[in-house]
DNA sequence: CCTATTAAATGAACATCGTTCATAAAATCG
DNA sequence: CGATTTTATGAACGATGTTCATTTAATAGG
């Protein structure tokens, strides 16, 4: 049993069933082995998260094109690590659980923290803005992947719950962010909180 | 069984063992009551800590102090979030596992996007980046406990292991970047990445 | 080629988990 | 007081993460 393919085989029923249908014995048995085996090369379930973790990164550090503007680079970045997350069913989930220091999580926060340093005036500034980058995107693609999961039946029924709960005398301004807090552009979403971060950098 | 009454012993419970440890047998237990009962008034293990989100965001929304410009106001806001989810072990992780609609969570919304308003351009523009303030909360916090999770007993082991893999040769920003991706002033961090976002506010 | 040593896989077990349900106790109310 | 509804019980079901003595496979040395 090789340890990158039972990485992968992981990967691959997170995608099918969710995580929570992630099971010791289910990868134990799409890899033909027994339960005990997962154990030899992962001391527990925990150290198999952090190394799909450290999978999901895979490719985020890569070169970036030339004659991009710090501000460009700084989207890609931002971009890239948003979609390595969304490209599995749960990933924001699994990154937010684990702690990888592995290649790719290493290589891709020194690239992120490179980028900044040609902006922040000091490494200190440059480390604190990569943090916040970092927990924005998770935090947004924690909660797009959210809806994700609840887009498949439940949906509708939590919009109605909200637009219920949804009175415009008590929560005025939220009768006025109705459409936006329940819109699925998030795509926009991300693109504005990041633009946000990235014009609070041009002051610095 | 009172439910306000079993929402409370649950975050007592999270808050002496972790949310590893909160078990609905151990909760049922706490309230001297067999597991069974539990399932009276929660449907779903879910439902529980969708309630002990909700409780934990009590009073987030209390009026605002006068005379506060909205920098400061949005400050406090976001400090009171943090505070509430740090006020409870795994809170942040309590709080991204579930997505309450009951009043404390909306009437905390609805605040934030008012003081909002009163800066962005459009009702959507200020929805968007309470979302964007949201969920970098929550990315910053969800990794200021895991800090605090580690510091249990593992934290130095943790920084060991960070740091042999710090070759400066192959992440020289990282080298750079040590001192305060291990720092422990949360604090900091945090003003950093909200101020980085107020400022970027200004230019709407 | 055979053997001795190391590495890997097995299969069964343990304690615990979320959840369900028929039954019994308690509370409510006409 | 009796009927009806609400709440609690206790036992069970299937499934989970993890451990471990034992067996099987692979590797290296003479």
């Amino acid at each position: 049993m090789a340890v990158p393919e039972a990485v992968a085989t992981a990967l691959r029923l997170v995608d099918e069933d969710g995580l929570d249908s992630l099971t010791m014995r289910r990868l134990a048995a799409a890899l033909d082995v027994q339960v005990g085996t997962l154990y030899r090369h992962f001391a527990t379930k925990q150290t198999l998260l952090a190394a799909m973790a450290e999978e999901m990164l895979a490719g985020c550090a890569g070169p970036l094109p030339d004659g991009l503007t710090w501000r460009e680079q700084i989207t890609e970045l931002a971009g890239r690590l948003r979609m390595a997350l969304l490209r599995h069913r749960d990933g924001a989930w699994v990154y937010a659980g684990t702690h990888s220091v592995g290649p790719n999580t290493l290589s891709y926060t020194d690239t992120l923290v490179g980028v900044l340093r040609e902006t922040c005036p000091s490494p200190e500034a440059a480390t604190r803005t990569a943090l916040a980058i970092v927990h924005f995107i998770v935090g947004h693609t924690l909660e797009e992947q959210a809806a994700q999961a609840l887009a498949e039946t439940e949906l509708p029924a939590a919009l109605t719950l909200l637009h219920a709960a949804l009175d415009p005398g008590t929560y005025p301004n939220l009768a006025a962010a109705e459409a936006t807090l329940t819109s699925t552009d998030f795509v926009g979403h991300f693109a504005h909180g990041l633009n946000l971060i990235i014009k609070g950098l041009a002051g610095e």
